[in-house]
DNA sequence: CACCATTTGTTCGTATGTATG
DNA sequence: GCATACATACGAACAAATGGT
């Protein structure tokens, strides 16, 4: 998947879509790690703010919990 | 203070008076930090540009210096 | 204990595009 | 055309937490 910055999706709503659709399809198991932010930066041809804002959006829908210092993991309970 | 978006006034010129008010009145003390834009942004129903363009003003008069990365401070010397 | 690298969080500065009156 | 307002994006700097040496 790669971003498209003439896309009608906003970047960073695209980027949200690209790790919602790798934490769903369990590509990236609960409780485990996502690459940090500044290797998503290496990844994705996206500003460290454009990442952290698409992470914001799933840490907002849950998905995703973030430790200070150690980094963003896949939330145990997405749902309930 | 709330903001009016159909006063005479635009939106910004009414927050930098506001602000302005809190400022000369000593409610924020010289040398100290004011609301950051996304905090003021949650006070008043305006975007970050529109909160941006309010405090630029106020820097412009001088009530406010800039300290990128960390904030907006009172200025000391108001007056010279 | 000190030091440092990594990582997330926060903040301001600047710029572009779009929309409205 | 201009002023105003919002959404988006990138750059830069600083802070705090963590973990290793």
């Amino acid at each position: 998947m790669t971003i498209d910055p003439d896309g009608v999706k906003a970047p960073y709503r695209q980027l949200a879509d690209i790790l919602r659709e790798r934490i769903i399809s369990g590509e990236i198991q609960p409780g485990r790690r996502i690459p940090s932010q500044t290797e998503l930066e290496q990844e994705f041809p996206l500003s460290r703010n454009t990442i952290k804002k698409a992470l914001d959006v799933l840490k907002d829908e849950g998905l995703l919990v973030s430790a200070p210092g150690r980094g963003l993991f896949v939330a145990e309970q997405p749902d309930t």
